[in-house]
RNA sequence: GGACAGGUGGCCGAGUGGUUGAAGGCACCGGUCUCGAAAACCGGCAUACCGGUGAACCCGGUAUCGAGAGUUCGAAUCUCUCCCUGUCCGCCA
């Protein structure tokens, strides 16, 4: 969510950020409409407020005739009749500010300076580690993984639906492996605190991170309650802290947890949804930082090697990739992409996405912090990062580290997990 | 799910419908004292929004005692609904 001052007194850098992301002829109305609702807010805000000062006046008079043993009737007359007009214009300012926060909750964020203009197709590679493998010869991964018994898509689908995996024998194994692998590095070497939070979450959650209310179709909610399944465990970690004061020594203050995400992909149908690569139901290891300002972009950059740390481990090839505006998530100013590649299937598969939110979510969320310095609470930043997605780098592991004779190979920092050096 | 009891500032905790944004204490910050520290003493110490200047300091106003609605000239205080917490009962991995 922007400030308001953003819509009053930088109202061209916020059109300026929706035309770099490519939507400004679809909001442009909308934020005219932010504009109008601004003024007239500020106007009402006046005249209920000068309404109210000259109540709360006579209500003093009122008392003061009261104590004497004075009849205060005229007083008492003119109150009600300030009372009336202050309904009427409380009313009216509720609806302005009602319509304003809407518009507000659902305008994006503003990326910073270094994430490109424009479309997909303005996404910049960043860096690469490792080779990608030929693709010649290796079989897509569902068909290993079914053919190695890791993964059960029929009964997945029997039991639950199309895009719900069960994994079995070795690949349940897996699935528990990548888990400790993730959560153990980022505890013991990254200096996460391991967290273990609940799949459910109420609205206020959903709108603290910016789920809601923009993109509630993608989302399950539960039926008799108003709660949701998490999409990603950003959403319980990151309201965490919502509505609370943080001090200044506890930051950077950072979080990981495994938690399963789901996701309805309502209209993504069709799109890369072969085996694990998208899939109603899959797990994840998260990573949240609660920074300061000044150093969201830094802490940023090392939240990223966070996650490719696991990637070095797996010992699978991937690229970063900085998004471009019009790429990038409602909520972040600025995303790198982690795509590892999957050479059965052809294709660079995203197994993370770490992101700045700058100041966005912590304003939704209301999540500040006291300075050291004693200044009054300011906006933290917020980051996430998953490290990792652990279907995709199934899928990407069951494909990069084929063998030969179809078994699959397994990296040395998983095996330890595993308790197996290869998948036959 | 049922029955009670509660929800007040960073924390604890007063509060009779009318100078209560809210006593007191703790914590924290500044000062006096001290070689220094502790103790003691003095002072300070909420947030948001609107306006006064473009920003800062500052000044004025409004709102906030779990949330919302109501009664009233006036609500932390009375009424209703909801949320949350605690205790007991029921159910249960």
């Amino acid at each position: 969510m922007h400030d308001l001052k953003m819509v009053r007194e930088h109202i061209d850098a916020l059109r300026a950020g929706m035309r770099r992301r490519g939507v400004l002829d679809a909001l442009s109305p909308t934020i005219e409409r932010a504009v109008a609702l601004d003024k007239s807010r500020r106007e009402t805000i006046q005249a209920v407020e000068e309404r109210k000062a000259a109540r709360n006046a006579v209500s003093q008079q009122v008392a003061q005739r009261k104590r004497g043993g004075e009849s205060a009737d005229d007083l008492q007359q003119r109150s009600r009749e300030l009372g009336d007009e202050i309904a009427r214009l409380d009313r009216e300012l509720g609806e302005t500010e009602a319509e304003l926060s809407t518009i507000l909750l659902e305008l994006p964020n503003v990326t910073l300076d270094q994430v490109p203009a424009g479309g997909e197709e303005s996404n910049e590679v960043v860096r690469t580690w490792g080779t990608p493998r030929e693709g010649t010869r290796v079989v897509p991964h569902w068909e290993v993984g079914a053919k190695l018994g890791l993964v059960d898509f029929e009964r997945g689908a029997k039991i639950s639906g199309s895009g719900f995996i069960v994994f079995r024998r070795a690949g349940a194994r897996l699935v528990r492996s990548l888990m400790n692998l993730m959560l153990d590095v980022h505890t013991s070497e990254h200096g996460y605190e391991e967290t273990w939070v609940p799949v459910v979450v109420n609205r206020a959650s959903m709108i603290g991170t910016g789920q809601l209310p923009k993109f509630e179709d993608d989302m399950y909610a539960l039926k008799g309650d108003d709660a949701f399944l998490i999409p990603t465990a950003e959403v319980p970690l990151t309201n965490l802290y919502r509505d609370e004061i943080l001090p200044e020594s506890e930051l950077p203050k950072a979080l990981a947890a495994y938690s399963p995400c789901f996701r309805r992909e309502a209209g993504a149908a069709g799109k890369d949804t072969r085996g694990l690569l998208r899939v109603h139901e899959f797990d994840k290891v998260e990573l949240v930082r609660f920074v300061t300002p000044e150093t969201s972009g830094e802490q940023l950059e090392l939240l990223t090697a966070h996650a490719e740390k696991i990637l070095h481990l797996l010992e699978l090839p991937y690229r970063v990739v900085r998004l471009a505006s019009g790429d990038t998530g409602f909520a972040s100013a600025h995303t790198y992409d982690l795509e590892v590649y999957a050479p059965g299937v052809g294709k660079w598969l995203e197994v993370s996405s770490c992101s700045n939110f700058t100041d966005f979510q912590a304003r939704r969320a209301n999540i500040r912090y006291k300075p050291a310095d004693g200044g009054r609470p300011r906006f933290v930043h917020t980051l996430n990062g998953s490290a990792l997605a652990f279907s995709r780098i199934i899928g990407s592991i069951l494909e990069h580290h084929q063998q030969e004779d179809g078994s699959v190979r397994v990296p040395a920092a998983l095996s330890k997990y595993l308790g197996a050096e290869r998948l036959s």
